[in-house]
DNA sequence: TGGGTACACTTAACGCCGTTAACTTAACGG
DNA sequence: CCGTTAAGTTAACGGCGTTAAGTGTACCCA
């Protein structure tokens, strides 16, 4: 009789439907959307009802992006799989994997870097669960290889973060194909294009390529002392 | 008589004072503490005066928004004069700017890089007058001098912003002191710190560094035709 | 001099919001 | 059978953005 409640919901029900309608919501219409009226009239209860899951509106929320971003961790794991260890192209996947799951699930994103909250509480615990752990072992692990420069792990993780995340948000509040600079003589027009068209800057700079690549692996072996940090 | 109003104020002074007054609540509290009432209790009027100066409140943290975004123009602007022409560091001295700008006005750039409206139509145009003019010179600049490689211009602007805006909003949405990763092992601290520890990172790649820097002139002559695009 | 008009506001109110308080109802344990 | 707890309910509070309608005042033109 434990599995069965008055409006035919097993138990612990409830509460997975209300953070199922707070994610739809938050999915179809963002934060302004979600309002505990509208996700408590989702699942079918009354708007207070919520409160005896959640202690507030924040917290919902912050369940709610907390879910996310274990699928988040899940999709980024599964998306350097199939690169070799120590490649550069397992990091340049971490970040393309990065950048897709955003562009899919915006509203998470538009949420968790609101930059709203005076107290991001919610981000504070992000690096460990949110990707940031395996960005830093493909680098660590490039960087064993000699694929990858070796300076100060934390350093270059922050430097691919920084230039993946800033692309995207800057495409995220200025709709790429809504600004009139980009588009037109420009090659990369979507986040996803841009973020490979940077490749060859990433790699080796904006003042020039290094070398010829017939001259690639002398090269990395010159490297290593004069370019640790 | 047209000069003074009844209340003591001139013609047009309401209007800069609501604008100042929400520039203040915005700098204090955020967007969430500037509501229309608290607003107009500061101004010394009614709430519904203000939509006779603004059509509702996104207008109004448009306008506020907009203004704070002359100053960086100007800002920016300052900060590349003392720099030559054609330097990498009158570029450095633009992602400098945009840092240092953002950290301390930093409630107009929670607001204007919110991703919070579904319509980011207060950025569509962002480009022209936020700097976005005055970085894609300095790089055509630095490009023309051979001090930087030639690639499109747009897409090395969009390289550096990205980099730095990244770097920005999310130093801002994880406040660095407070994530356990970084400040142990770790160099750099602030965010100005790291965007200075970019630096080799972003002249001369993730791979390596080019070349010494004896052999520096060659190099350049023979890069524009393989290094554009 | 007087009437009309436009402006610069005001008060009152609507509907929505997050949240709290008090109450009801049902199940369970001793 | 009683007490407790869980899982809700309804009613209400204060604050929000916004609209509608009213008020006074300055100005223009006949």
């Amino acid at each position: 009789m434990n599995s069965k409640e008055p409006n035919g919901r097993g138990s612990g029900e409830v509460e997975t439907a209300i953070l199922e309608a707070a994610r739809d919501l938050l999915a179809e219409k963002g934060l302004q959307g979600l309002s505990m009226r509208t996700v408590a009239e989702r699942v079918g209860v009354s708007a207070t009802a919520i409160y005896h899951y959640f202690e507030n509106k924040d917290a919902l929320v912050a369940s709610v992006v907390q879910g996310g971003f274990h699928r988040f961790g899940e999709y980024i794991e599964q998306a350097m799989a199939p690169h070799p260890k120590g490649s550069l192209e397992r990091v340049r996947a971490v970040g393309e994997a990065y950048l897709r799951f955003a562009l899919e699930n915006h509203s998470y994103f538009r949420v968790l870097f609101s930059l709203q909250h005076p107290d991001p509480h919610a981000l504070e615990d992000l690096p460990e669960g949110g990707g940031y752990g395996l960005l830093r072992q493909a680098v660590v692990d490039a960087m064993d290889a000699q694929t990858m420069r070796r300076v100060d792990p934390d350093l270059m993780v922050m430097f691919l973060w920084s230039l993946t995340h800033g692309l995207l948000t800057i495409s995220m509040a200025c709709r790429i194909d809504h600004c009139p600079e980009f588009g037109k003589e420009s090659v990369a027009h979507t986040p996803l294009e841009m973020f490979r068209a940077f490749g060859p800057l990433v790699r080796e700079g904006i003042t020039g390529p290094a070398a010829p690549p017939a001259a690639a692996e002398d090269r990395a072996e010159g490297r290593i002392a004069a370019g640790g940090q």
